[in-house]
DNA sequence: ATCTAGTTTATAATTATTCTAAAGTGAAAA
DNA sequence: TTTTCACTTTAGAATAATTATAAACTAGAT
């Protein structure tokens, strides 16, 4: 992903292009594979490649605005962090307890054949399959 | 559930049967369907039921250690507070996150037809399925 | 009845996250 | 281009969930 096209989606989310949502895009989008991260292993990576130190809570206020954005999807996982993942296609996941690994699994790779109706009223908005690893 | 049903089971995980012990126990397993709640949730329910103070630690002692004996489940779910389940056979969860509760579903009401492969010498522990509703 | 290891408790500590308020900065308008 | 101001960043305080600590307590073996 170019530099032009990380300003086109900040502008696109409204988020005004500054020098730290710029450099945390960057990090975050110019990438070939999927990036799974949390707030806390995000700013250590940034505080190493990053030549200004970018302040933590400004890491959390663009992280959850890329996520409103669309931009970042939000995987929950056994422990008590919130993990982010720069991919936003519908996939599911495997999840590594021993070293809480989170490994994408395409959308295609996993096929449901029976699932029950949504309780009164309720509709379903997604469905999320964890695949959970031992060794 | 019956009291000595209680004991034996306390017993059985080698969790000495103190008062405290029987209280939650009683508390969590006398009951005819699944019940889901958070630590908190159940220090609020166990002050209005109980005659007894129980502290927090206690309480967080006492989940744990039941989780750990395979008497309650322990389900992850968006947001920041743990679950638990006293429904401990395999099985998946509706979750609806308009007022975060949890319902269960049957093992047996999902069929999954296709699934991969591990990766790299890890093994499948086990699959859950989450379905998150909406209105 | 006594003793001891396991338990409970109040409180402190820790960890992840959010809030706050002051100082800084894009970018629209003059 | 300069001014202006709403939006941002920042350090540090506040909050919330959970875990650790250490002293007082207790179940159950002796």
């Amino acid at each position: 992903m170019k530099k032009i096209d990380i300003l086109k989606k900040l502008r696109s989310s409204k988020l005004r292009p500054t020098k730290q949502r710029v450099e945390i895009a960057k990090f975050l989008f110019e990438r070939e594979k999927t990036f799974h991260f949390t707030v806390e292993s995000l700013n250590k990576l940034l505080i190493k490649k990053s030549t200004s130190k970018i302040a933590l809570a400004t890491i959390y206020n663009t992280v959850h605005a890329f996520k409103t954005a669309g931009h970042l999807s939000e995987v929950e996982v056994r422990g008590n962090k919130t993990y982010f993942d720069t991919n936003v296609s519908n996939h599911h996941h495997f999840y590594d307890s021993e070293n809480s690994e989170l490994i994408d699994i395409d959308a295609n790779e996993i096929v449901i054949q029976k699932i029950p109706k949504a309780p009164n009223g309720k509709k379903i908005k997604n469905v999320e399959v964890f695949i959970n690893l031992k060794n």
